[in-house]
DNA sequence: TTGTATGCGTTATCAT
DNA sequence: ATGATAACGCATACAA
């Protein structure tokens, strides 16, 4: 941006006949400059073209109002729509945001994070795949950050409460009836999967069911690719980490003439625009991820405004029961 | 970033016992500072945590390493990938890319790009919306400018070859026998949805196709509701802006009793991975999205260095046939 | 109400 | 090989 040649204060002043500071002044609103003179410099401004160097308004002001945003990856949905809230709330907010993608890749992540850091007044850590030394380091950053989706010793954070949307899915499926279900899991290191895995293992055998666990990602490849291993598991319903695994799933279980819900029911997290478009239609668990971005802004320019430290919100998701879900079908059991 | 209590060159420099000009030099690896010298003062940089106040940099080097790019919608996954792609190739040269999202308002997006500009080495703008007279406002900006999806009057500009890829299309349909065909548009102030419309209207008559076009978006929502207008024009054949638009409608199909493709054939733009995932798999255009990306910045790039005007390239899509496309079925004829 | 002068943290020029 | 210092463009304390 600081192309050489540009237009500076010193060209307004010289333009106006006036000095810098009173063309900084006007420029700025200060009612210090008296009406007439402001719009004169105003009128010079506009007409020679004149915008502020940013740069040398942040070093002067010892502020920059860009804050960095890291993500696992964008291919996945749920991101780009929490980027939405964020991104909107603090351009609301006179921000810029500074992305980031981490490819899933904890090594890649702290480089980012930290890299981040270097152009920003605050970093969001969305979803982050970093392990505790690496999230501690970004956490010693001199700068506040929010952890979304993920628990953060000793800070705040931000998060769909995972925890109960396992809760609902499972009340949901075991009222069905259900008491074999498969899990096909999310990527490696994700937190998110990992508190899933807790969960249903935890609650699992309180409610008498018969809990397997399958590798999995948050593609429909993952889910596709897990067809076999749930038919051999002899499931009557399956949770998926997310709505694309079950896309992928569905067109298997097409693929090899199973039925769902009749012969497995199925039941996803996230709930994006096109669960609502599969046949059957997706039950799945709804989260608001344009709010999570708001609210993760909210609590970074909290930081930023008196440097409280964020605390914990929980966002519960709600459970979209449609087509996919049904009670299981006896002959195959 | 500039927080207070910032460690500074001069923090350095008393630590290591010697001036801020060998601290800098040091940090920058100059050859005229001794090995030895470059190693202590490293060594202390690297104990009390220092890091380079980036806008310091720019402010004295005079250039900026963030590049701006805005996007219609963050939601339709055309837009990601292509983030994916750029901001990869972005971050390997050591930029860090700013994006804003428009809301596909063009009003807004002259001002984010405006707004971008003042804290960018150079803008792209993927599919913009902007009028003619807001473009022509961004490219007089002092600054590098790529545009995609979209040409340029005098400018360069790099695209997906939208006019060959709705010839394919086309000729897919015709092969097969279709001569009723509807297409289900985009946004409205979509570029590429102009440049599909006046292609297929071309088109048309030479193959004695019967066009209908209808309006649409580039969500599940656009495709499912134009349903009855599909049903209504009498089309053997559908062509939907983007996949999810046919996700849409082919759900409304299901749900209607209209078998695809036997009753109708649906084929669409963009190739998203669900596309193979869908039942039928959906007949679509596969563009280089995430190459689209990295080609983006190459454009910037090149610009940003010895200031050339960006050319004019086209990618062309590929189409990817698929079970949502067949025959028509005389009786419905 | 306006102008002069200083400094933000860094790099680079000029001395030494 | 190293150190003192000017300048990048702006905002503001202080002077007038």
């Amino acid at each position: 941006m600081p192309a050489r040649g540009r237009v500076r204060l010193v060209d307004v002043a010289r333009e106006a006949g006036t000095s810098i500071s009173t063309v900084s002044r006007a420029l700025n609103g200060s009612p210090l400059i008296s009406t007439e003179v402001t719009e004169r410099v105003r009128a010079v401004a506009g007409r020679i073209g004149y915008r502020a160097d940013t740069v040398a308004q942040e070093l002067k002001l010892g502020r920059v109002r860009t804050i960095g945003v890291t993500v696992p990856d964008l291919a996945n949905p749920f991101f780009p729509e929490f980027l939405k809230g964020l991104s909107a709330a603090a351009r609301d907010a006179g921000h810029r945001v500074l992305i980031g993608e981490s490819e899933e890749d904890p090594v890649r992540e702290l480089r980012l994070a930290t890299e981040l850091a270097d152009h920003s007044a605050g970093l969001v850590l969305c979803s982050p795949r970093l392990r505790p030394a690496g999230l501690r380091q970004v956490l010693d950053l001199q700068l506040p950050v929010v952890c979304v989706n993920r628990p953060v010793p000793g800070a705040g954070q931000i998060s769909i409460d995972y925890a109960a949307g396992t809760r609902l899915l499972l009340s949901h499926l075991t009222e069905l009836g259900h008491r074999r279900i498969a899990y096909i899991g999310g990527p490696p290191a994700s937190w998110a999967d990992g508190l899933r895995r807790r969960t249903l293992r935890k609650l699992a055998p309180a409610s008498g069911i018969e809990l397997t666990e399958i590798q999995g990602g948050w593609s429909g490849d993952h889910g596709f690719a897990s067809g076999p291993e749930v038919l051999l598991s002899k499931a009557t319903a399956v949770i998926t980490f997310n709505d694309l695994v079950a896309v992928g799933l569905m067109s298997w279980f097409v693929d090899n003439g199973i039925e769902v819900p009749a012969e497995c029911s199925v039941a996803s997290y996230d709930d994006i625009p096109q669960a609502a478009y599969m046949r059957p239609p997706l039950t799945s668990l709804s989260n608001q991820r344009i709010i999570l971005g708001r609210l993760a802004w909210a609590h970074l320019a909290s930081c930023l405004g008196d440097g409280t430290r964020p605390r914990t919100t929980l966002l519960t998701p709600e459970l979209v029961i449609r087509g996919s879900t049904a009670p299981p079908v006896r002959d195959r059991a």
